[in-house]
RNA sequence: GGAAGAGUGGCAGAGUGGUCGAAUGCACUGAUCUCGAACAUCAGCAGGGGUGAAAGCUCCUCGUGGGUUCAAAUCCCACCUCUUCCGCCA
């Protein structure tokens, strides 16, 4: 969400925001509804005006006659104010279903496009492994290490099912307790957090009402969300932070639960896409400063890249394009990790930053040097999702004779082991 | 699942229909005192909106949303959250 003033005073910049974007936003009609606001509210506050004078009135007439005359005389204008206060409900509910389709302003440095398939490539990192023999999936990599099973899985969770085992379990705790020593090395707090959650935490994040396709929703009402964001996010919301304690640092794991909804048909097999999944996100609130936030951003990234580089695997980075931002996204970028089955980098993190569009939805404030609140800005990367990118891990160190060599990094986490399948 | 109670400013906590955006204390800020600090004294100190060049004027907010009333922190209804007790369970 946008405050109301800056759109007003930086319609041109909206719409170029929104054309950059691809997003089709009406602004006009935005301003117009928000006219219909402000001249509403004068009147209504007008009448309230009266009403509170009068009503002071009331209490120190002492002349019965006069006194009913003034309560009669309100019954009049409390009529007036009900019908325009029924009036002015209707008119916010309009007002907000189109302040919440504002987009935010994407970055001067995020490339024109429309389609993901226009995101620029900015960097590589590591060699593409050339195989003297044909290299296997993961899926049939792990079945004959005994690593994972995929028919009992979809035998007990349904399709998209799987079912980690023996030293895919083991593999998957390592690579969580890794990258958890290295963020908290940066100051990064771990956080488990809730992936069970409330309407209005998803409402107050952003998911909903536009995300409810790709949610599971509870027979109570609670929703099982799609990332940890939207916990950490919210853990903060309506609260005032002390400027001394930003950027808070966090580091979020839990489990994810996505419908995937409109991905019928796609990555059906193995452990690329899948309903349920684990995944340690990085959260930063910080002070509302657009220097802070592209410094943050990038630090960010940097830690995910060297996570991406201390597990071996060769990755590349996407400036991601204005058309595949999401609504309140200022510029993103996307880490794809190499996938030799494919041929292909398939994304593996996602490093964004937002100012403050999520924390005004939130009510995230700090109290600045200057003696005002403001709204802090927030930023968000995947330190690392599992089961997904145990796919590049196994896939990009395998060996001819089915064996898989274990990353150095990982090693003191797997009991020294060099190999899975010796 | 059953029963009872509670939600007020950064925190604690008073306030049961009009003089209440709200006592008091703590915290915080400034001044005085001091070589400096602590102590003490004095003063300031909720958030948001409208209008205005500004000073100012004005509206809203006592968990949330409705309602009663000329008038609601205060009365009524619904919902949310928390606490305690009983039951059940890890």
């Amino acid at each position: 969400m946008l405050d109301i003033k800056f759109i007003r005073e930086n319609k041109d910049l909206i719409k170029e925001g929104a054309r950059k974007k691809h997003i089709d936003f009406d602004i006009d009609a935005l301003i117009t509804v928000d006219d219909k606001r402000r001249e509403k509210l004068q009147s209504v506050e007008a009448k309230k005006a009266e009403q509170n004078t009068v009503s002071e009135q009331i209490i120190h007439v002492t002349d019965q006659d006069e006194r009913q005359k003034l309560i009669d005389s309100m019954r009049i204008v409390k009529e007036a104010l009900q019908k325009e206060e029924e009036e002015m409900r209707e008119i916010m509910k309009e007002w907000q279903r189109l302040m919440v389709l504002v987009p935010n302003l994407p970055d001067m440095s995020v490339p024109e496009g429309a389609t993901d398939k226009e995101n620029v490539p900015i960097r590589n990192w590591g060699n593409i492994p050339t195989f003297d023999f044909t290299p296997k999936s993961h899926i049939d990599l792990m079945l004959n290490l005994n690593m994972a099973d995929f028919d009992r899985g979809a035998k007990v969770s349904g399709f998209r099912g799987y079912i980690l085992k023996n030293d895919g379990a083991l593999l998957n705790f390592a690579v969580w307790q890794f990258v958890t020593d290295r963020l908290m090395a940066k100051g990064f707090s771990p956080m488990i957090v809730p992936s069970l959650v409330r309407k209005e935490t998803l409402v107050g994040s952003g998911y909903l009402p536009q995300g409810e396709e790709d949610l599971y929703k509870t027979q109570d009402n609670d929703y099982l969300a799609g990332t940890g964001e939207v916990a950490t996010m919210s853990y903060y919301s309506d609260e005032i932070l002390k400027k001394e304690d930003l950027p808070l640092k966090m580091l979020a794991f839990s489990p994810c639960f996505r419908r995937e909804a409109g991905s019928h048909g796609k990555d059906t097999k193995g452990l690329i896409r899948v309903h349920e999944f684990f995944k340690l996100e990085q959260v930063i609130l910080s002070e509302a400063s657009h220097q802070t936030s592209v410094e943050l951003h990038e630090m960010l990234t940097k830690n995910t890249e060297e996570i991406l580089q201390e597990l071996e695997i060769p990755y590349h980075v996407l400036l991601i394009c204005g058309g595949d931002l999401g609504l309140g996204q200022v510029k993103k970028y996307d880490l794809e990790a190499w996938v030799p089955s494919e041929g292909a980098y398939r994304e593996t993190q996602s490093a964004s930053y937002f100012h403050d569009f999520q924390t005004r939805r939130l009510n995230i404030r700090y109290r600045d040097t200057d003696g005002k609140l403001k709204f802090v800005h927030s930023l968000n990367n995947t330190a690392i999702a599992t089961p997904r990118i145990l796919v590049s891990i196994i896939e990009n160190n395998q060996n001819i004779d089915g064996t898989i060599t274990i990353p150095k990094a990982l090693r003191p986490y797997l009991g020294n082991r060099e190999f899975f399948g010796k």
